[in-house]
RNA sequence: GGGCCGUUAACUCAGACGGUAGAGUAUCUGCCUUUUAAGCAGAGAGUCGCGUGUUCGAUCCACGCACGGCCCA
């Protein structure tokens, strides 16, 4: 019998918790869970162990018709997972059930089960988490379907899953209870396997070509590697402010130095700027290391590491983003920077070698310069406005000013230009690459020119790193070095807009206030 | 940091150019042993993001704030 006055009350059931917020559905919820309980059922308990996963049992039995499954009635399967339709007929229902490999379709019926498993069958409800045991047979309409001879209660939901229809699009939703998401959404789960599937196809080539996988640490005294502000932190007992990681690569070419050779990391860098689709505070970079190479060895690795997970997750190296064509294939254009300043950006001859022709363009442009700012930092303010968004299809540029690489080795032949290459698709950077600078003095230099920006206001300078310099007097051997952003190759293969989109937990600022 | 847009029931969304709000789904009650956005009948559910101001009266107007989205820096 309902109890419309128990229904309208404000007042929580038993347990309730108030430093969470209530509404009528929780308390309705918690009163059938409280009801399932006093029928001497467990709510949480942890017996059932499903010998079957519903993707494996769709791919066994998905072919076969009535009469091939009546012949296997001896087959029962062993299933378990969260109800997410649940239409109930009185003395039978049909459950959709989803584990984390598919759907399917449950029926249960009171002769079935019995009359006392179906009577607490009866007070479950959508989001449930429930273990179903029987053999498999098709509906009228030829649905693939488990009939249930046992049913077992797993995990009482107390909160109401969104509607089945739109389910949950809200994004700020989505992004902080991506639990809910990942539930609902097949879409963002897709995204994760994915995701999942490219980070592993980039380890097993690089295993495949002799790398090790190490981890330096991500909380430095000195924070190097990268042009960017870092974010700070302390250690209380040794009383000594550390900073979070913006690049692992100084790490990692001192263990080239220790005669590792061939090195690896994959994990999280920090960088403390602004946030955008482009740009997570965190975000997970790929970077390796090679002795004996050069970037342009680099180059061809690059395009059969990316054309490897396109062909791993897209099954092709031709792409669809954001409703343009990518074509992987390689080998991908290859463009010198001045000439894509030319050729790309329109930019007039002059520039290229005029200071100050150069910084003043690059401020018509938003660009915001110092003082000591020289020709290659107003150039590349330059090519990120102009160049980069005109780069969908995979494209190599090269020959960097050296001033805006002050770990690059300079090129042999043009003293104002590194060994280095950054690879752009889809109007974005995606990887950096270069020929190490292996000459301690020449580093020494750059530090101490890196300093001097410090010292005249740029915040993003590197830092001086004195045992660095140790390092390399220690001798390391010609290397060249690689990092790609996850994140964005994620975003490129899953065709998300957005780096929050393929990362699973992206910051957000708190609910209230 | 700036601009634009958004925030209404658990979810997805309407809405009134000021008079304290609706739909669908979900939920609750009843019926129903092959449904699949099940169906039929009935019912309940809201601090209209937060605050201040204007007003007889604000969810709606104004200002501020919070959170989010997109664009720009």
């Amino acid at each position: 019998m309902a109890d419309k006055a128990e229904q309208n009350t404000k007042e929580p059931q038993a347990g309730t918790p108030r430093i969470l917020e209530d509404n009528s559905l929780i308390r309705q919820r918690r009163k059938k869970a409280a009801e399932i309980k006093g029928m001497g059922v467990s709510l949480f308990p942890n017996k059932f162990r499903p010998r079957d996963k519903i993707g494996d049992i769709v791919a066994r039995y998905g072919r076969m018709d009535s009469n091939q499954l009546e012949s296997r009635a001896e087959d029962k399967c062993s299933i378990a997972g969260r109800i997410m339709a649940l239409r109930s007929f009185g003395k039978a229902a049909f459950v959709k059930l989803q584990d984390r490999s598919g759907s399917l379709q449950i029926h249960v019926q009171r002769d079935g089960v019995g009359q006392d498993k179906y009577q607490v069958f009866k007070k479950l409800e959508v989001g449930d988490i429930i273990g179903v045991s029987g053999p498999l047979f098709r509906t009228r309409t030829q649905e693939l379907t488990l009939r249930a001879e046992n049913i077992i209660l797993i995990t009482k939901s107390f909160r109401p899953l969104p509607e089945k229809f739109h389910g949950l699009t809200d994004v700020e939703a989505r992004y902080r209870q991506r639990y809910l998401d990942l539930i609902m959404n097949q879409s963002t789960r897709d995204i994760f396997l994915a995701r999942a599937a490219i980070v592993k196809t980039i380890r097993r080539r690089l295993e495949e070509r002799g790398f090790l996988e190490v981890e330096t640490p991500m909380m430095q005294v000195i924070p190097g590697g990268a042009t960017a502000r870092p974010f700070e932190t302390y250690h209380n007992a040794l009383g000594m402010k550390l900073y979070l990681r913006v690049a692992p690569e100084l790490y990692l070419k001192r263990l080239i130095v220790g005669g590792m050779e061939r090195v690896y990391e994959l994990n999280r860098n920090f960088r403390n700027e602004g946030i955008s689709v482009r740009h997570n505070p965190e975000f997970t970079m790929l970077e390796f290391y090679q002795a004996y190479a050069t970037y342009e060895d680099l180059m061809v690795f690059t395009e059969e590491l990316v054309g490897d997970c396109a062909k791993e997750v897209k099954g092709s190296l031709k792409i669809e983003y954001q409703g343009r064509e990518i074509d992987l294939s390689p080998p991908w254009r290859n463009l010198d920077f001045r000439t894509s300043l030319l050729e790309i950006g329109g930019v007039p001859p002059d520039v290229l070698f005029d200071v100050q022709a150069a910084l003043g363009l690059s401020r018509e442009l938003g660009g915001v310069h110092k003082a000591g700012d020289g020709l290659g930092k107003a150039l590349n303010k330059i090519f990120e406005v102009l160049v980069e968004p005109e780069l969908w299809q995979p494209t190599f540029i090269t020959g960097f000013p050296k001033e805006i690489s002050p770990l690059s080795r300079t090129c042999d032949h043009d003293p104002d230009v590194v060994d280095r290459f950054e690879f752009f698709i889809a109007g974005r950077e995606t990887g950096n690459g270069f020929s190490e600078l292996n000459d301690p003095d020449d580093q020494l230099e750059r530090f101490q020119g890196q300093q001097a920006e410090r010292a005249a206001g740029d915040d993003e300078a590197q830092f001086m790193d004195l045992d660095y310099v140790r390092a390399l007097e220690f001798g390391m051997p010609p290397t060249a070095g690689e990092g790609i952003g996850i994140d964005r190759l994620v975003m490129l293969l899953t065709d998300q807009p957005s780096i929050r989109e393929v990362i699973l937990f992206p910051l957000l600022r708190p609910e209230q206030g």
